[in-house]
DNA sequence: TACATCGACGTTAACGTTAACGTTAACGTC
DNA sequence: GACGTTAACGTTAACGTTAACGTCGATGTA
């Protein structure tokens, strides 16, 4: 592979020479800054970014953790990250962890090592000592879950908020006994809509039956099961922590001649492909998933660049999307 | 950052002797090795991975560039990439295109100034020339979309065998007026199932009737509006070149009280998620989209590690997925 | 004339690591 | 006792690039 060596014998002028022609110094005359260009053009010459690295003391690259990109929610956020990234030159090393902490620690060690400009981290463990080897070495900011004390930015959609939304347009057009059918209790996700649901079941003076809130895996399978449970116990709404599970009660309804939403509405949540292109499109909360990315890498991006990183907590806000699972 | 300077310092050894220490070499006793160690722990030392490429020539990155990492398809085709590669140790930079040739010509050249070890590529050009710079200077393999005349290994689904599969299967079910909507003529995936459609007619001595062979850009909107043209064209079956397409055609039966399968059946290609979960699960063709991955890291990296690098020529068998749309 | 300024380049050292080779002490062998 | 062998280190140079400083002739300036 040809070096700045060849090139400055090539055109006889010192290394340095070559190195401003390509870095477009001042410090040289426009004559012979062509002449050098030229020559690379010619001989090939592609800069070698690891000996950049290493006087320069950065790599252009930006580590991803993630727990699954086959996931249609982290797939779109790494669409944004990537695309904001690829305007400002910057590359992306893509951490499919697999939702397994051995993978993420040795991932985070591997990103160090290379010494990645910083990290986008979408935590799968808890406590703040499993990311203490990573705080001080590489700047990083957090995404989607938050690590309690962990002393970095935050970049998230508001649970909360969205719960509350979906919940109160559910009530506002008269649901009285609202199943929900939850994910696991460490998912602070869940937590937040569900935090939701009952404020907005209090502001509405609506009685909550903690019967009908059901704990699950959140696939589609769970929601095909459990909404025959929720059914049973005179349901007339089910809300769907995500869209798949919501889809798997819809499912049930299909098969069980149950109407919706005559019969009984469904909410979901996400707003990922499949809600708009069901027969009975689904009612559910839209989450900026490609803006979630650019707020990420933006925020990542100034704490690099800027001496006096304040440390932040951005909260995209996401918006009611309503199609006729519940009625109009 | 502490390097291996200041490791040699605190121990009181040269900084070979630390080398050593670190990459496991025989030629150093297992108390110093211990020492060094336990110090290099203490004092939180990362190897410096460019300097080590400079001198190693070579980087452990394989770089992916992709049209679309919020594609299903080729978002589980990178889970298959990043976990084959996570096994060996080696990052993954990931490019996504976006389907601009411009964004994939200036991912190559920085994949190719950062020295990836080699490059998976889903082209998205269709001359050899565009890709003419990146011979001979990067090991790579071109995935899915095959370049007439590139010197280059090419890891893809067989699109002929599965048309061909799904229209057979069709056939015996009875069907024979089993209209198509295609994506666009560039489109090699669509013009070889198209092949299989046709071939598969000439087998079972059905006749084709090419008014019924539509062209689209392969939208759920393409299938709900192309669906109408089609029944209105007397057919009894509907194939859609991806379940995208089909599940469009399905909306459009549901909308208008066309029984699926009685009334019509529908087929569709790639096995997405939704085809499974939808109402009347969409019978289709399977793709190993993970396997994918897979196979394409393993042939990349064995030219890689192998010097008489002959180029390869990998097609996976997709299966073909039974399910209701088309009765059984 | 003497001196400062400036443009355009070269020289040197450094970034962190490892390969290749050199060195040394301890031990064995005849 | 002379020499070889080996284990366990150290030294040096090199990887490709750039920052910092040096040089040198040309041009202005009093």
């Amino acid at each position: 592979m040809v070096s700045i060596k060849d090139i400055a014998a090539a055109c006889n002028v010192s290394t340095m020479t070559v190195s401003r022609a390509i870095n477009g110094s001042d410090e040289i005359s426009r004559e012979t800054k062509e002449r050098i260009l030229k020559m690379c053009d010619k001989m090939g010459y592609r800069p070698n970014a690891a000996a950049r690295n290493l006087v320069l003391n950065k790599t252009d690259m930006i580590g991803l953790v993630i727990p699954d990109i086959a996931n249609q929610y982290y797939a779109y956020m790494s669409k944004g990250v990537s695309s904001y990234l690829e305007k400002l030159g910057y590359g992306l090393v893509l951490c499919n962890s697999d939702r397994n902490a051995d993978n993420e620690r040795r991932y985070l060690d591997f990103l160090t090592q290379r010494r990645v400009d910083g990290i986008i981290l979408i935590p799968i463990r808890y406590h703040v000592e499993d990311y203490a080897n990573l705080v001080n070495v590489t700047p990083f900011v957090q995404v989607d879950n938050y690590v309690l004390d962990l002393n970095a930015s935050y970049i998230g959609n508001d649970n909360y908020i969205g719960g509350r939304k979906i919940i109160t347009h559910m009530l506002s057009l008269g649901y009285r006994r609202i199943g929900a059918i939850l994910s696991n209790k460490n998912s602070t996700a869940s937590n937040e809509r569900l935090k939701g649901y009952l404020d907005a079941h209090r502001e509405q003076g609506v009685a909550v039956d903690e019967d009908i809130l059901l704990r699950s895996n959140a696939t589609f399978e769970d929601g095909y099961k459990l909404a025959e449970v929720l059914i049973d116990k005179k349901v007339d709404a089910i809300f769907g922590i995500n869209d798949t599970v919501a889809l798997g009660v819809m499912k049930y309804c299909y098969n069980r001649r149950v109407k919706v939403p005559r019969d009984l509405g469904v909410a979901g949540y996400d707003d990922i492909e499949q809600a708009a292109m069901f027969p009975v499109p689904l009612t559910t909360v839209h989450q900026p998933k490609i803006r979630l990315g650019e707020a990420a890498a933006t925020v990542l991006l100034n704490e690099i660049n800027n001496e006096n990183h304040q440390k932040q907590k951005v909260i995209l806000q996401p918006e009611l999307v309503v199609r006729k699972s519940c009625g109009e």
